[in-house]
DNA sequence: CGGGACATGTAACGCGTTACATGATTAA
DNA sequence: TTAATCATGTAACGCGTTACATGTCCCG
Protein backbone atom coordinates (compact mmCIF):
# COMPACT_ATOMS: atom_id res chain seq x y z
CA UNK A 1 0.00 0.00 0.00
CA UNK A 2 1.89 3.30 -1.20
CA UNK A 3 0.09 6.64 -0.71
CA UNK A 4 -0.12 7.43 -3.82
CA UNK A 5 -2.66 4.79 -4.14
CA UNK A 6 -5.26 6.93 -2.92
CA UNK A 7 -7.01 10.00 -3.34
CA UNK A 8 -9.73 11.93 -1.31
CA UNK A 9 -12.10 10.43 -3.76
CA UNK A 10 -10.90 6.72 -2.52
CA UNK A 11 -11.22 7.32 0.81
CA UNK A 12 -14.65 9.19 0.14
CA UNK A 13 -15.96 5.75 -1.50
CA UNK A 14 -13.96 3.93 0.96
CA UNK A 15 -15.60 5.46 3.87
CA UNK A 16 -18.97 5.46 2.19
CA UNK A 17 -18.98 1.46 2.62
CA UNK A 18 -17.88 1.31 6.06
CA UNK A 19 -20.10 3.71 7.11
CA UNK A 20 -23.30 2.33 5.36
CA UNK A 21 -22.59 -0.93 4.27
CA UNK A 22 -22.06 -2.62 0.85
CA UNK A 23 -23.48 -0.65 -1.66
CA UNK A 24 -23.28 -0.62 -5.66
CA UNK A 25 -21.60 2.24 -7.34
CA UNK A 26 -24.99 3.75 -8.16
CA UNK A 27 -25.79 3.74 -4.55
CA UNK A 28 -22.53 5.32 -4.00
CA UNK A 29 -22.89 7.75 -6.66
CA UNK A 30 -26.65 8.88 -4.99
CA UNK A 31 -24.47 9.70 -1.90
CA UNK A 32 -22.19 11.64 -3.09
CA UNK A 33 -24.80 13.65 -4.83
CA UNK A 34 -26.67 14.20 -1.83
CA UNK A 35 -25.13 13.64 1.38
CA UNK A 36 -21.91 14.60 0.21
CA UNK A 37 -22.87 16.82 -1.90
CA UNK A 38 -21.42 19.69 0.63
CA UNK A 39 -17.53 18.10 0.72
CA UNK A 40 -16.92 16.32 -2.79
CA UNK A 41 -18.35 15.49 -6.03
CA UNK A 42 -18.04 12.75 -8.16
CA UNK A 43 -19.06 11.75 -11.84
CA UNK A 44 -20.46 8.25 -11.73
CA UNK A 45 -17.77 7.54 -14.35
CA UNK A 46 -14.63 8.32 -11.74
CA UNK A 47 -16.72 5.84 -9.00
CA UNK A 48 -16.79 2.92 -11.49
CA UNK A 49 -13.31 3.51 -12.46
CA UNK A 50 -12.42 3.90 -8.67
CA UNK A 51 -14.24 1.02 -7.75
CA UNK A 52 -11.96 -1.05 -9.91
CA UNK A 53 -8.89 0.12 -8.92
CA UNK A 54 -9.42 -0.50 -5.32
CA UNK A 55 -10.73 -4.08 -6.12
CA UNK A 56 -6.82 -4.34 -7.57
CA UNK A 57 -5.68 -3.28 -4.36
CA UNK A 58 -7.79 -5.69 -1.87
CA UNK A 59 -9.11 -2.82 -0.10
CA UNK A 60 -12.85 -3.77 -1.40
CA UNK A 61 -14.77 -7.08 -2.29
CA UNK A 62 -17.27 -7.09 -4.76
CA UNK A 63 -20.33 -9.55 -4.67
CA UNK A 64 -22.27 -9.60 -8.13
CA UNK A 65 -26.38 -9.67 -7.38
CA UNK A 66 -28.17 -11.17 -10.24
CA UNK A 67 -31.26 -9.01 -11.23
CA UNK A 68 -33.57 -10.29 -14.60
CA UNK A 69 -34.26 -7.48 -17.24
CA UNK A 70 -31.53 -5.06 -15.25
CA UNK A 71 -27.41 -5.11 -15.54
CA UNK A 72 -26.36 -6.89 -12.30
CA UNK A 73 -26.10 -4.79 -9.00
CA UNK A 74 -22.52 -5.20 -8.08
CA UNK A 75 -22.33 -4.75 -4.63
CA UNK A 76 -18.77 -3.54 -2.87
CA UNK A 77 -17.67 -4.03 0.93
CA UNK A 78 -14.71 -2.44 2.49
CA UNK A 79 -11.99 -5.23 3.48
CA UNK A 80 -9.94 -5.60 6.46
CA UNK A 81 -6.90 -4.05 4.34
CA UNK A 82 -9.48 -0.87 3.53
CA UNK A 83 -10.32 -0.30 6.61
CA UNK A 84 -6.80 0.00 7.86
CA UNK A 85 -6.11 2.40 4.88
CA UNK A 86 -8.92 4.31 5.77
CA UNK A 87 -7.80 4.94 9.21
CA UNK A 88 -4.50 5.86 8.28
CA UNK A 89 -5.52 8.33 6.33
CA UNK A 90 -8.18 9.55 8.93
CA UNK A 91 -4.38 9.81 11.14
CA UNK A 92 -3.01 12.90 8.55
CA UNK A 93 -4.57 16.23 8.92
CA UNK A 94 -4.85 17.86 5.76
CA UNK A 95 -3.92 20.98 4.57
CA UNK A 96 -5.99 23.74 3.87
CA UNK A 97 -8.15 23.35 0.78
CA UNK A 98 -8.63 25.59 -2.37
CA UNK A 99 -11.73 27.32 -3.02
CA UNK A 100 -11.84 27.22 -6.55
CA UNK A 101 -14.89 29.76 -7.58
CA UNK A 102 -15.37 31.32 -10.86
CA UNK A 103 -17.97 33.45 -9.73
CA UNK A 104 -15.60 35.50 -7.45
CA UNK A 105 -13.12 35.46 -10.09
CA UNK A 106 -15.66 37.19 -12.55
CA UNK A 107 -16.85 39.91 -9.49
CA UNK A 108 -13.23 40.75 -8.78
CA UNK A 109 -12.94 41.52 -12.96
CA UNK A 110 -16.07 42.82 -13.04
CA UNK A 111 -15.48 46.62 -13.88
CA UNK A 112 -13.78 45.21 -17.12
CA UNK A 113 -17.94 44.60 -18.42
CA UNK A 114 -20.51 46.16 -18.09
CA UNK A 115 -22.07 46.82 -14.78
CA UNK A 116 -25.40 44.37 -16.03
CA UNK A 117 -23.58 41.86 -16.89
CA UNK A 118 -22.01 41.36 -13.26
CA UNK A 119 -25.52 41.63 -11.43
CA UNK A 120 -27.08 39.19 -14.18
CA UNK A 121 -24.42 37.02 -12.97
CA UNK A 122 -25.04 37.20 -9.28
CA UNK A 123 -28.48 37.03 -9.75
CA UNK A 124 -27.91 33.23 -11.41
CA UNK A 125 -25.44 32.77 -8.16
CA UNK A 126 -28.32 33.29 -5.69
CA UNK A 127 -30.99 31.45 -7.21
CA UNK A 128 -28.53 28.60 -7.53
CA UNK A 129 -27.76 28.53 -3.88
CA UNK A 130 -31.01 29.83 -2.52
CA UNK A 131 -31.96 26.42 -4.01
CA UNK A 132 -29.31 24.74 -2.54
CA UNK A 133 -29.81 26.41 1.26
CA UNK A 134 -33.61 25.43 0.76
CA UNK A 135 -32.52 21.96 -0.49
CA UNK A 136 -30.32 21.40 2.89
CA UNK A 137 -32.75 22.86 5.01
CA UNK A 138 -35.13 19.61 4.23
CA UNK A 139 -32.48 17.63 4.95
CA UNK A 140 -31.75 16.59 1.57
CA UNK A 141 -28.23 14.82 2.55
CA UNK A 142 -30.08 12.35 4.41
CA UNK A 143 -32.20 11.26 0.94
CA UNK A 144 -30.29 8.32 0.08
CA UNK A 145 -30.30 7.26 3.64
CA UNK A 146 -34.14 7.31 4.53
CA UNK A 147 -36.00 4.27 4.57
CA UNK A 148 -36.41 4.13 1.09
CA UNK A 149 -32.33 3.26 0.31
CA UNK A 150 -32.33 1.28 -2.59
CA UNK A 151 -32.78 -2.54 -2.29
CA UNK A 152 -33.76 -1.95 1.59
CA UNK A 153 -31.78 -2.62 4.07
CA UNK A 154 -31.20 -6.43 3.83
CA UNK A 155 -28.99 -6.42 7.04
CA UNK A 156 -30.06 -4.57 10.49
CA UNK A 157 -27.41 -2.07 9.95
CA UNK A 158 -26.94 0.56 13.36
CA UNK A 159 -27.61 3.77 11.36
CA UNK A 160 -30.66 2.35 9.13
CA UNK A 161 -33.47 4.79 10.04
CA UNK A 162 -32.24 6.56 12.60
CA UNK A 163 -29.38 8.46 10.39
CA UNK A 164 -30.53 11.62 10.98
CA UNK A 165 -29.16 11.59 14.29
CA UNK A 166 -25.46 10.54 13.52
CA UNK A 167 -24.02 13.52 14.88
CA UNK A 168 -20.93 13.67 12.46
CA UNK A 169 -23.75 14.23 9.68
CA UNK A 170 -25.78 16.96 11.39
CA UNK A 171 -22.14 18.75 11.78
CA UNK A 172 -21.34 18.74 7.98
CA UNK A 173 -25.33 19.79 7.56
CA UNK A 174 -24.80 22.58 10.11
CA UNK A 175 -21.69 23.62 8.21
CA UNK A 176 -23.41 23.17 4.92
CA UNK A 177 -26.75 25.48 5.99
CA UNK A 178 -24.34 28.22 7.54
CA UNK A 179 -22.15 28.04 4.28
CA UNK A 180 -24.90 28.86 1.77
CA UNK A 181 -26.34 31.63 4.44
CA UNK A 182 -22.97 33.38 4.52
CA UNK A 183 -22.42 33.26 0.81
CA UNK A 184 -26.05 34.04 0.37
CA UNK A 185 -25.39 37.25 2.65
CA UNK A 186 -22.40 38.14 0.90
CA UNK A 187 -23.67 37.99 -2.55
CA UNK A 188 -26.97 40.18 -1.27
CA UNK A 189 -24.69 42.76 -0.65
CA UNK A 190 -22.58 42.36 -3.63
CA UNK A 191 -25.67 43.21 -6.15
CA UNK A 192 -26.73 46.07 -3.43
CA UNK A 193 -23.13 47.55 -4.20
CA UNK A 194 -23.57 47.20 -7.81
CA UNK A 195 -27.21 48.40 -8.35
CA UNK A 196 -26.20 51.51 -6.72
CA UNK A 197 -22.97 51.51 -8.96
CA UNK A 198 -25.86 51.39 -12.01
CA UNK A 199 -28.12 54.21 -10.11
CA UNK A 200 -24.97 56.69 -10.19
CA UNK A 201 -23.05 55.61 -12.84
CA UNK A 202 -20.13 58.18 -12.68
CA UNK A 203 -19.57 59.24 -9.07
CA UNK A 204 -16.84 62.17 -9.27
CA UNK A 205 -15.45 61.89 -6.32
CA UNK A 206 -12.20 63.44 -7.65
CA UNK A 207 -12.87 66.20 -9.72
CA UNK A 208 -11.96 63.86 -12.13
CA UNK A 209 -11.02 66.16 -15.27
CA UNK A 210 -9.51 64.70 -18.43
CA UNK A 211 -6.65 62.61 -18.46
CA UNK B 1 -11.14 31.05 -30.60
CA UNK B 2 -13.14 28.20 -29.37
CA UNK B 3 -14.73 27.99 -25.99
CA UNK B 4 -12.60 24.85 -24.89
CA UNK B 5 -9.05 27.14 -25.44
CA UNK B 6 -10.03 28.35 -22.14
CA UNK B 7 -10.65 27.72 -18.86
CA UNK B 8 -10.89 29.93 -15.26
CA UNK B 9 -7.18 29.88 -15.41
CA UNK B 10 -6.88 31.07 -18.56
CA UNK B 11 -9.28 34.16 -17.43
CA UNK B 12 -8.46 34.35 -14.54
CA UNK B 13 -4.45 35.48 -15.23
CA UNK B 14 -5.98 37.81 -18.68
CA UNK B 15 -8.31 39.51 -16.09
CA UNK B 16 -4.98 40.22 -14.39
CA UNK B 17 -3.05 41.44 -17.42
CA UNK B 18 -6.25 43.80 -18.62
CA UNK B 19 -6.31 45.02 -14.57
CA UNK B 20 -2.93 45.46 -13.47
CA UNK B 21 -1.20 46.30 -16.51
CA UNK B 22 2.21 44.79 -17.79
CA UNK B 23 2.89 41.71 -15.97
CA UNK B 24 5.40 38.48 -15.74
CA UNK B 25 5.31 35.24 -14.73
CA UNK B 26 6.80 35.71 -11.91
CA UNK B 27 4.45 38.80 -10.46
CA UNK B 28 1.20 36.88 -11.97
CA UNK B 29 2.17 34.18 -9.52
CA UNK B 30 2.78 36.66 -7.09
CA UNK B 31 -0.57 38.28 -7.86
CA UNK B 32 -2.28 34.50 -7.62
CA UNK B 33 -0.89 34.06 -4.14
CA UNK B 34 -1.94 37.18 -2.21
CA UNK B 35 -4.76 38.48 -4.18
CA UNK B 36 -6.33 35.87 -5.90
CA UNK B 37 -6.18 33.36 -2.90
CA UNK B 38 -9.65 33.30 -1.93
CA UNK B 39 -10.92 32.46 -4.68
CA UNK B 40 -8.05 30.63 -7.00
CA UNK B 41 -4.82 29.04 -6.56
CA UNK B 42 -2.22 28.20 -9.61
CA UNK B 43 1.34 26.58 -9.68
CA UNK B 44 4.21 28.86 -11.25
CA UNK B 45 4.44 26.47 -13.41
CA UNK B 46 0.76 26.22 -14.90
CA UNK B 47 1.21 30.10 -15.52
CA UNK B 48 3.96 29.67 -17.74
CA UNK B 49 2.03 27.34 -19.62
CA UNK B 50 -0.78 28.94 -19.88
CA UNK B 51 0.95 32.01 -20.88
CA UNK B 52 2.71 30.18 -23.92
CA UNK B 53 -0.99 28.84 -24.84
CA UNK B 54 -2.13 32.05 -24.87
CA UNK B 55 0.40 33.70 -26.95
CA UNK B 56 -0.18 31.07 -29.65
CA UNK B 57 -3.74 32.09 -29.69
CA UNK B 58 -2.44 36.07 -30.02
CA UNK B 59 -4.72 37.00 -26.24
CA UNK B 60 -1.28 38.19 -25.28
CA UNK B 61 1.70 40.04 -26.33
CA UNK B 62 5.41 39.46 -24.83
CA UNK B 63 7.85 42.05 -24.32
CA UNK B 64 11.75 40.83 -22.70
CA UNK B 65 13.33 43.12 -20.60
CA UNK B 66 16.71 42.38 -20.46
CA UNK B 67 18.35 41.90 -17.27
CA UNK B 68 22.33 41.47 -16.01
CA UNK B 69 22.62 38.79 -13.74
CA UNK B 70 19.36 37.79 -13.79
CA UNK B 71 16.90 35.57 -16.15
CA UNK B 72 15.04 38.06 -18.58
CA UNK B 73 11.55 39.45 -17.52
CA UNK B 74 9.44 38.49 -20.08
CA UNK B 75 6.40 40.84 -19.82
CA UNK B 76 3.00 40.10 -20.89
CA UNK B 77 0.35 42.17 -22.29
CA UNK B 78 -3.47 41.79 -23.21
CA UNK B 79 -4.55 41.73 -26.48
CA UNK B 80 -7.05 43.24 -28.43
CA UNK B 81 -8.79 39.59 -28.71
CA UNK B 82 -7.25 38.59 -25.49
CA UNK B 83 -9.86 41.41 -23.84
CA UNK B 84 -12.71 40.46 -26.16
CA UNK B 85 -12.48 36.76 -24.56
CA UNK B 86 -12.37 38.13 -21.62
CA UNK B 87 -15.29 39.75 -22.00
CA UNK B 88 -17.20 37.31 -23.78
CA UNK B 89 -15.95 35.00 -20.71
CA UNK B 90 -17.60 37.63 -18.11
CA UNK B 91 -20.64 37.30 -19.69
CA UNK B 92 -21.88 33.86 -19.23
CA UNK B 93 -22.66 33.16 -15.68
CA UNK B 94 -20.66 30.10 -14.21
CA UNK B 95 -22.63 27.17 -12.44
CA UNK B 96 -22.30 26.49 -8.86
CA UNK B 97 -18.67 25.84 -7.58
CA UNK B 98 -17.62 22.70 -6.12
CA UNK B 99 -16.16 22.52 -2.88
CA UNK B 100 -13.65 20.16 -2.15
CA UNK B 101 -12.56 19.94 1.76
CA UNK B 102 -11.06 17.03 2.74
CA UNK B 103 -11.24 17.58 6.22
CA UNK B 104 -15.28 17.93 6.25
CA UNK B 105 -15.11 14.44 4.50
CA UNK B 106 -12.61 13.21 8.12
CA UNK B 107 -14.91 14.89 9.95
CA UNK B 108 -17.85 12.92 8.41
CA UNK B 109 -16.04 9.51 8.40
CA UNK B 110 -14.72 10.71 12.29
CA UNK B 111 -16.47 8.44 13.77
CA UNK B 112 -14.36 5.13 12.34
CA UNK B 113 -10.97 6.45 13.44
CA UNK B 114 -10.34 7.83 17.65
CA UNK B 115 -11.73 10.97 18.46
CA UNK B 116 -8.04 12.11 19.69
CA UNK B 117 -7.07 12.33 16.37
CA UNK B 118 -10.85 13.98 15.07
CA UNK B 119 -9.58 16.54 17.80
CA UNK B 120 -5.83 17.03 16.72
CA UNK B 121 -7.21 17.53 12.92
CA UNK B 122 -9.81 19.45 14.04
CA UNK B 123 -7.23 21.92 16.13
CA UNK B 124 -4.71 21.68 13.02
CA UNK B 125 -7.11 23.50 10.46
CA UNK B 126 -7.99 25.51 13.15
CA UNK B 127 -4.58 27.35 13.13
CA UNK B 128 -3.98 27.22 9.31
CA UNK B 129 -7.61 29.08 9.22
CA UNK B 130 -6.81 31.32 11.97
CA UNK B 131 -2.78 32.36 10.16
CA UNK B 132 -5.63 32.95 7.50
CA UNK B 133 -8.06 35.25 8.51
CA UNK B 134 -5.27 37.05 10.00
CA UNK B 135 -3.36 37.41 6.85
CA UNK B 136 -6.59 38.42 5.33
CA UNK B 137 -7.16 41.12 7.93
CA UNK B 138 -3.69 42.82 7.32
CA UNK B 139 -4.66 43.20 3.91
CA UNK B 140 -2.88 40.73 2.29
CA UNK B 141 -4.48 40.82 -0.62
CA UNK B 142 -2.83 44.05 -1.42
CA UNK B 143 0.64 42.98 -0.91
CA UNK B 144 1.44 42.57 -4.66
CA UNK B 145 -0.22 45.98 -5.39
CA UNK B 146 1.33 47.67 -3.12
CA UNK B 147 3.67 50.56 -3.68
CA UNK B 148 6.41 47.87 -3.66
CA UNK B 149 5.01 46.46 -6.91
CA UNK B 150 8.08 44.85 -8.50
CA UNK B 151 9.91 46.85 -11.57
CA UNK B 152 8.04 50.10 -10.11
CA UNK B 153 5.14 50.85 -11.96
CA UNK B 154 6.51 51.91 -15.17
CA UNK B 155 3.81 53.91 -16.28
CA UNK B 156 0.91 55.67 -14.11
CA UNK B 157 -1.61 53.29 -14.19
CA UNK B 158 -5.11 53.96 -12.66
CA UNK B 159 -5.05 51.75 -9.69
CA UNK B 160 -1.20 52.25 -8.57
CA UNK B 161 -0.84 52.91 -4.90
CA UNK B 162 -4.79 53.55 -4.49
CA UNK B 163 -5.33 50.15 -5.61
CA UNK B 164 -7.11 49.92 -1.90
CA UNK B 165 -10.18 51.56 -2.93
CA UNK B 166 -11.45 48.93 -5.92
CA UNK B 167 -14.65 48.14 -4.93
CA UNK B 168 -14.24 44.69 -6.69
CA UNK B 169 -11.34 44.32 -4.32
CA UNK B 170 -12.39 45.14 -1.09
CA UNK B 171 -15.62 42.92 -2.15
CA UNK B 172 -13.32 40.21 -2.00
CA UNK B 173 -11.53 40.86 0.60
CA UNK B 174 -14.88 40.74 2.50
CA UNK B 175 -15.88 37.81 1.42
CA UNK B 176 -12.27 36.30 2.51
CA UNK B 177 -12.41 38.01 5.99
CA UNK B 178 -15.95 36.58 6.03
CA UNK B 179 -15.43 32.95 5.10
CA UNK B 180 -12.44 32.43 6.93
CA UNK B 181 -14.90 33.82 10.38
CA UNK B 182 -17.67 31.91 9.41
CA UNK B 183 -15.72 28.39 8.75
CA UNK B 184 -13.73 28.96 11.79
CA UNK B 185 -16.75 29.30 14.10
CA UNK B 186 -17.85 26.17 13.01
CA UNK B 187 -14.75 24.50 13.47
CA UNK B 188 -14.70 25.50 17.42
CA UNK B 189 -18.09 24.63 17.51
CA UNK B 190 -17.07 20.94 15.89
CA UNK B 191 -14.19 21.21 18.27
CA UNK B 192 -16.15 21.55 21.45
CA UNK B 193 -18.70 18.91 20.46
CA UNK B 194 -15.48 16.22 19.91
CA UNK B 195 -14.47 17.33 23.24
CA UNK B 196 -17.64 16.90 25.14
CA UNK B 197 -17.86 12.79 23.24
CA UNK B 198 -14.42 12.43 24.71
CA UNK B 199 -15.24 13.16 28.26
CA UNK B 200 -18.12 10.95 28.42
CA UNK B 201 -17.14 8.37 26.24
CA UNK B 202 -20.36 6.40 25.57
CA UNK B 203 -23.56 7.78 26.08
CA UNK B 204 -26.17 4.91 26.04
CA UNK B 205 -29.03 6.69 24.93
CA UNK B 206 -30.74 3.52 24.51
CA UNK B 207 -29.54 1.18 26.95
CA UNK B 208 -27.40 -0.43 24.28
CA UNK B 209 -27.39 -4.37 24.57
CA UNK B 210 -25.12 -6.38 23.32
CA UNK B 211 -26.50 -6.79 19.49
C1' DC C 1 -44.77 7.76 -26.05
C1' DG C 2 -41.30 10.57 -24.06
C1' DG C 3 -38.81 11.16 -19.99
C1' DG C 4 -37.05 9.80 -15.58
C1' DA C 5 -35.06 6.25 -12.61
C1' DC C 6 -32.27 2.17 -12.59
C1' DA C 7 -27.60 0.27 -13.63
C1' DT C 8 -22.93 0.06 -15.54
C1' DG C 9 -19.64 1.09 -18.31
C1' DT C 10 -15.60 3.33 -22.11
C1' DA C 11 -12.76 7.13 -24.06
C1' DA C 12 -10.63 11.61 -24.58
C1' DC C 13 -8.57 15.50 -22.75
C1' DG C 14 -6.16 18.58 -19.87
C1' DC C 15 -5.91 21.21 -15.57
C1' DG C 16 -3.72 20.96 -11.39
C1' DT C 17 -0.11 18.98 -8.61
C1' DT C 18 4.45 17.58 -7.47
C1' DA C 19 9.07 17.15 -8.31
C1' DC C 20 13.21 18.41 -10.67
C1' DA C 21 16.30 22.03 -12.59
C1' DT C 22 19.31 26.39 -12.73
C1' DG C 23 21.61 30.25 -10.86
C1' DA C 24 22.53 35.08 -9.11
C1' DT C 25 21.65 38.35 -5.26
C1' DT C 26 20.93 39.73 -0.53
C1' DA C 27 19.98 39.60 4.28
C1' DA C 28 20.22 37.13 9.02
C1' DT D 1 26.15 29.62 5.54
C1' DT D 2 21.80 29.03 5.27
C1' DA D 3 17.70 30.65 3.52
C1' DA D 4 14.70 33.73 1.02
C1' DT D 5 13.84 36.45 -3.18
C1' DC D 6 14.15 36.92 -8.00
C1' DA D 7 13.14 34.52 -12.44
C1' DT D 8 11.89 30.92 -15.64
C1' DG D 9 11.35 26.76 -17.06
C1' DT D 10 10.46 20.91 -18.06
C1' DA D 11 8.28 16.41 -17.09
C1' DA D 12 5.23 12.94 -15.13
C1' DC D 13 0.92 11.61 -13.54
C1' DG D 14 -3.89 11.22 -12.84
C1' DC D 15 -8.14 13.20 -11.05
C1' DG D 16 -12.04 15.36 -12.69
C1' DT D 17 -14.94 16.48 -16.54
C1' DT D 18 -17.57 15.71 -20.59
C1' DA D 19 -19.39 13.02 -23.99
C1' DC D 20 -20.79 8.63 -25.77
C1' DA D 21 -22.98 4.03 -25.11
C1' DT D 22 -26.73 0.47 -23.87
C1' DG D 23 -31.09 -1.23 -22.31
C1' DT D 24 -35.26 -2.04 -19.16
C1' DC D 25 -39.05 -0.50 -16.34
C1' DC D 26 -42.56 2.70 -15.06
C1' DC D 27 -45.24 6.86 -14.78
C1' DG D 28 -48.24 10.56 -16.81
Amino acid sequence: MKASDAYPITYGILGLLVKWGPLSGYDIKRLFDYTLAPMWGAAHSQIYKELRRMEALDWVEMEREEQESRPDRKVYCATEQGQAALRAWLSRSPGVFQLRDELLLKVLFGSIASLDNLAHNLRASIGMHEMRLLAYRQNALLLPLQASFPHGNKRPNPYEAGSREDPYLNLIADFAITFEKMYLQWLYEALKMVEQSQEQPIENKSEASES
